[in-house]
DNA sequence: CCGCGAATTTACAGCGCTGTAAATTTGAGT
DNA sequence: ACTCAAATTTACAGCGCTGTAAATTCGCGG
């Protein structure tokens, strides 16, 4: 029962443990009666090779972290799963590890507590500034995700957020909508997200030319649609009264559903609503959702390839990258007719 | 640049290695001059253990792989995040395994190739059948998730699926409904989670002294909203006339809610629909949806338990554990008014 | 049958850390 | 001061695998 050793295997084969290595890993200058007589000695011995030796003698694991809020949240559970993927294509396996949007958890991560379980590591930041990660000592490559601004010293892969509220905005205008609402963002400290989907929907209201009246903006928790529902609720009975209602992220338009239903306002006839992130729900919701999409594959295979680069020995400035979005259009906010 | 190694320290403070091991695992006894000192080379030289040497030297990682179907299905992000949550508070990691529902990919994961890089597995089958999992030779403790049977040898965490359908039923029964309609199961093979669901919903039937109507039983492809709609639409439109569907899980409810609105039919007044996980959309969407909640806290802890007596050399038959769960009520089918 | 470059195979030294068991130091009690 | 158990500290042998560089064997022309 005791492990079955690479050695083990090589006295059986009579051959050293180097050959069996070698055939292990599908060497070409092995003979091909030795590899066949290792092999048999593998089989008969049931030998599986043992990844923590492995992973000593290479100083690799094979395996990448990816860190970011919440599993919950059902984008980041999507790009985990297309990540992950995209990872098992390059032969690396993921470690998800959840901040839970804490700062301090945020600065473990960086703090390479996991140094030597993951080569590399691809973090969506909430908190961390710019500045404090590039203060960070790495031991490990990373990539950063998301709309944070990152270091010019560190690569960096996200979807243009102030472009893509715009567009958003300008769509909703296009549908002839007056009183675009924002909810919400936090009003004491926004999210970086927050921030860059407020400033993305100023420019389309001035593109469209329509005043931004800040009465508009819905202040509230992100994240979660409860309290999403009830912010928006609140602002709905003290008087605001939108015609189109800009969510920053799914959660937040499925609250805003639920509010305005509650309310007898119906969508989209009386409020046209967004979502953000086309996560699964989005189109299965009644209405459905109109949201910004970004292209997750192409996320996914940038952010990776930069992380491998690095991990293979890149060692440049940081490269920042803008990957594909798209306005997926849905019954809360339809195309606009002809 | 070079990492520092244990022995750079140890050479640093003037002291062994293992001296340093011991002030960095925080043994007892060391003398408080000497942990001051070797305390001091760690911080001068910016020390941090490398876990690949530490993985190897006890034969541990720390590590624990959750495998399940699907990570975008919300009920497994959930339980993922409860159970990552529930294991780092026993100093694990979680490393995530999606089988994507695929035989192969279950076998694969039970065939530990992932051998030596975790300490124990916690899988959720979909396809494997308890015999073929209980003949797989194990190299790592293992502990089985959800509904399928389990080996007697193996240890088993899950809730009580046929006493929760039935439950579910009963209460539909309880409201006055009479045609209730099952969504959705494959014809062909129903999965082991809906033939145990099925089997509730017929003694939930038989409780109520209702008819069991196999023409209300809704065939189709499961885990997906849409197909869900699409193959519930179908029935509807075919003049399948129920007034109260229990679908198998919350995807199902959703499409099942999705399809009924489109066809004008009110929920719950004409037909009240239950889902199954109480996965957090399930509180959000339009009705609010009645459903089944496994109680996961438990669960997770539970199914941790087990699997670290299991790494800690417990070796005994498999214990078969059955956690608690609730039926929440919400809209889609309320309590019943006294 | 020998010489040689190419094809195979091997010896060996770690990768960085920990467990064991033994060595050394300490300090309380004579 | 001296003894002895308890408290500290250490030497050393791996954990299982791979990279390097050197050794051996092979195949073929001469």
């Amino acid at each position: 029962m005791p492990n079955v050793r690479l050695s083990d295997v090589a006295r059986h084969a009579g051959v050293s443990t180097k050959t069996v290595s070698n055939v292990v890993h599908g060497f070409v200058h092995v003979r091909e009666s030795t590899r066949a007589r290792v092999q048999q000695a593998i089989d008969e011995l049931g030998y599986r090779p043992n990844l923590r030796g492995r992973n000593l003698a290479t100083g690799r694991t094979n395996m990448l972290a990816l860190a970011f809020p919440d599993l919950r949240i059902p984008y980041f559970a999507e790009l985990a799963h297309v990540i992950a993927e995209a990872a098992a294509e390059r032969g690396y396996r993921l470690l998800l590890e959840e901040s839970g949007g804490a700062p301090e958890a945020e600065r473990a991560i960086l703090s390479a507590e996991e140094a030597g379980i993951v080569d590399g590591v691809l973090l969506q930041p909430v908190w961390l500034t710019s500045t404090e990660i590039a203060q960070h000592r790495r031991e490990v490559p990373l990539v950063l995700l998301g709309e944070n601004t990152a270091p010019l010293t560190l690569d960096h892969v996200r979807i243009d957020n102030i472009a893509a509220a715009a567009q958003v905005v300008q769509h909703l205008a296009a549908l002839g909508r007056q009183r675009i609402a924002f909810a919400c963002a936090k009003q004491s400290a926004p999210s970086e997200t927050s921030r860059q989907r407020l400033i993305g929907y100023q420019q389309g209201l001035e593109a469209s030319g329509l005043p931004v009246d800040t009465s508009l903006i819905v202040p509230g928790q992100v994240a979660d649609a409860h309290s999403a529902a009830a912010a928006l609720g609140a602002a709905l009975d003290e008087g605001m009264a939108p015609d189109a209602i800009f969510c920053r992220d799914d959660l937040t338009a499925l609250g805003a559903l639920r509010a305005l239903a509650e309310r007898g306002i119906r969508v989209p006839d009386d409020v046209a609503v967004t979502g953000w992130d086309d996560s699964a729900v989005a189109s299965v919701v009644r209405p459905s959702l109109t949201c910004v999409r970004a292209d997750e594959e192409q996320l996914a295979r940038r952010a990776l390839d930069l992380l491998i680069e690095r991990i293979e020995g890149y060692d440049g400035l940081g490269r920042h990258e803008v990957v594909e979005h798209s306005l997926v259009l849905r019954e809360s906010a339809p195309a606009v007719a002809h």
